[in-house]
DNA sequence: ATAAATCCCGCAAGCGGTTGCATTTTAATT
DNA sequence: AATTAAAATGCAACCGCTTGCGGGATTTAT
């Protein structure tokens, strides 16, 4: 088989323990033995075999990633490639692993997540998102493991990491921007209450409209889950309310385009007809005629700060809990056009 | 300490190894010990360490994805989520995990394969992309670690398993769907010559034109990398050239999105002036306006296969080196147009 | 009832590292 | 040179599970 701190060790004249010590750069060993082992070991092709390792330090080194439940369909989404994106950055400085869950549904991911959990396949976890009634942050709770989410917690938010936006603030501000536009019939167009992110925007959008005194409107606000179908809908809706909106948020950079393809094929025109601001300032927003005012969650930054906060907790276990809030900022595109009369 | 396979075999009052058949459900105990047993560590809140299993079975039950480096970049194009969760089914299905590399550069990246390869932290490796003098895969074969790739191996074809469209076939396909149309002058917009799959395609384009006796004009071939401005330019380029083609193939649906924006500022319109063929079939395909005839690649497919022909590759040594190809098809929207007058 | 064949299960030696503690070596002190 | 403190290394147990081999118990055949 393949080369042993053992056979590094006899070839060395040393002991395992020392070969082991050398390895871990221990300052009790000399010098001069550490050059020695150390000469020997590239000799014989010597590489540290992780298994063992994880064995007997009982850690691995592999923080696991919750994936929205259905990779396949969260990956759509350019939230999940970036955030993994800033996850993989800050993992390949502190020399971890990254590993999925694999789960199609959200029983299957649960598995996955007890799998690595209880099989001590990670040493951390990193929840993507942010749900009500899901089983699995409680589950993590319990179980102990050092783990953060991305995203407000629904429970017990004084006792776990989280990392997140202010997105309560961020729609306020997306709404405002509108607002000071001269729009005052604005649209929301979310994906559903599901995850909390959709909810806190939408609360956002509430909020900025009631400290104007806006009346909220029920049939302002509709849902689009990344499909043509539902945005279509979408349009036809509004086409036959009577005070159309002028304006509409988009709760990510997809959906926007869903919706502006979906307005321009019924002949509104983005921003002549309709204005249109969204989240995540993906690539996608800088493709798109007009391109996209959207405001951007520093989705990547979002994914790293959650790695380094999650390895401090597995480092230091006396770390405290801890929020952490990254900023938000509107990037303006050409989806919003001021609607206030000149004299 | 969490329990471990001595304490379930205390409280039962069986041996070690006898736990260790229930867990691999070992023919050779009864039933009733099994099922003893197995109320025990229900009991006791028992579960596998892996780490321990692994070491003791050499093996990891993980497989490792090389991502053409940099995740970041990768990721934005929806190649990577997609066979990502073709690669994920196929894991969840026999229970393995998959890791990513996270280098982001070349360098780091093949870092990331050696330690994974080394550390006997997985066993199989997926490569993404293939890719001329890229060292992983000379690196992965003197290893001797089961791997397969996605993509044309550039050296040792008949070594090394993959899986691949027929990309010349396709891009061939695309070409000749265009030529039917009645275009004759046709761009092809690659993304430089790194990766075999442009190479492919652009060879398959270049033979279709040559099929037709149709020369191939430099002029017509263009290189867009996920940037606006190199969208732009080309178009800039497009319209100075005499002849202006009446017709564009791009390699993935993200760039096609650009020309497509990029052409539409220009006054171009899809596909009146300008059809546009395009390759993957991805979400966005159907979210622009004209939507794209784009080429299935079968992505998911992709990752399916590899991810099955890797865990044939570990599970029997005796498997021969294959190669399976996946079917593409043209998906018809609405980005191409006739150019035959009708009389 | 006895021998042979089966069936179950336990023993013990790994898998390849790590680490507390004992021991040896080296250096410092008197 | 003897004594002691400090530095460097070795010993051996352990991390938790797997597995080839051997033997006792049970069943079947004679």
């Amino acid at each position: 088989m393949s080369v042993t701190i053992k056979d590094v060790a006899k070839a060395a004249g040393v002991s395992p323990s020392t070969v082991s010590r050398v390895i871990s750069d221990n300052p009790n060993i000399s010098d001069k033995t550490k050059r020695k082992v150390r000469k020997v070991m590239d000799e014989l092709g010597y590489h540290l075999n992780y298994s063992a390792r994880n064995l007997a330090q009982q850690s691995t080194k592999t923080i696991g990633v919750v994936v929205k439940h259905s990779v396949q369909k969260s990956m759509h989404n350019s939230f999940f490639p970036e955030v993994v994106a800033g996850i993989s950055a800050l993992c390949s400085k502190y020399d971890f692993s990254i590993s999925l869950t694999t789960g199609e549904t959200e029983a299957e991911c649960f598995d996955d997540v007890v799998k690595m959990v209880r099989g001590k396949r990670v040493d951390g976890m990193i929840v993507l998102y942010s749900k009500e009634n899901d089983p699995v942050v409680p589950y993590l709770t319990d179980s102990g493991i050092p783990f953060v989410m991305i995203g407000k917690p629904t429970e017990q938010v004084n006792k776990i990491t989280y990392i997140d936006n202010d997105n309560v603030q961020a729609a306020e501000e997306a709404t405002n921007y509108l607002l000071e536009l001269g729009h005052e019939k604005i649209g929301f167009i979310g994906e559903g209450t599901e995850f909390e992110v959709g909810k806190a925007r939408l609360n956002g959008y509430m909020q900025a409209l009631k400290n104007k005194d806006i009346p909220i409107e029920e049939r302002y606000m509709y849902d689009v889950r990344f499909e043509m179908a539902e945005g279509r809908k979408v349009v036809e809706s509004l086409l036959e309310i009577q005070e159309r909106p002028t304006a509409l948020i988009t709760i990510n950079d997809f959906n926007a385009l869903i919706m502006l393809t979906a307005l321009q094929e019924k002949g509104i025109s983005v921003p002549q007809d309709m204005s249109l601001i969204s989240f995540n300032n993906s690539t996608i927003s800088k493709m798109t005629n007009p391109t996209l005012t959207t405001v951007d969650t520093q989705i990547f930054q979002l994914g790293y700060e959650s790695a380094n906060s999650l390895i401090e907790l597995i480092n230091e276990s006396t770390t405290f809990v801890k929020r952490i809030i990254i900023p938000t900022m509107i990037v303006e595109g050409a989806s919003c056009q001021s609607i206030i009369k000149k004299n």
